[in-house]
DNA sequence: CCTGTGACGTCCC
DNA sequence: TGGGACGCCACAG
């Protein structure tokens, strides 16, 4: 996506490793928070964009999606983890990072049922 | 400033 | 159980 490339926009250092939650175009730290919360998400669980909105509360599941999709190649934040409510990974416009989630949530145990779908029950984090 | 868009979710049928 | 209609709202152009 575009966004991706917001860093620039944003007058970041563009060789610099992101690691840390970087903050949104707008220079509020809320999407330090969204990732802060989906970084206490445990390998081999997940949580889904509704729920990290209302753990990180004063924002939509939209927003969320928003926060993860800007995030850069390679970062540390667990960004796989989250997915939607149904339990389905969400459809992206552009690239091919559907494939990559469910490769790496694949690779951490998580299971998909014959629809293509995860478990909440089985797998979702409920925890703050 | 206005408009279209989307890694969402809830309701309703 | 599934799909469509809305609501929502930050961003980009």
């Amino acid at each position: 996506m575009a966004r991706i490339t917001s860093s620039a926009a944003n007058g970041l250092k563009p060789d610099q490793p992101v690691e840390d939650p970087w903050n949104s175009s707008s220079g509020d730290p809320l999407y330090a928070r969204i990732y802060a919360s989906v970084l206490r998400i445990p390998r081999g669980r997940v949580s889904t964009y509704g729920y990290i909105a209302r753990v990180v509360g004063e924002c939509s599941a939209r927003q969320v999606g928003y926060a993860l999709a800007a995030l850069p190649e390679g970062s540390r934040v667990p960004w796989h983890r989250v997915i939607n409510y149904k339990g389905e990974i969400s459809g992206r416009k552009h690239g091919s990072g559907s494939n990559d989630q469910r490769q790496r949530l694949r690779a951490e145990g998580i299971a998909f049922d014959f629809k293509g779908r995860i478990n909440l029950q089985r797998y979702g984090w409920h925890r703050h």
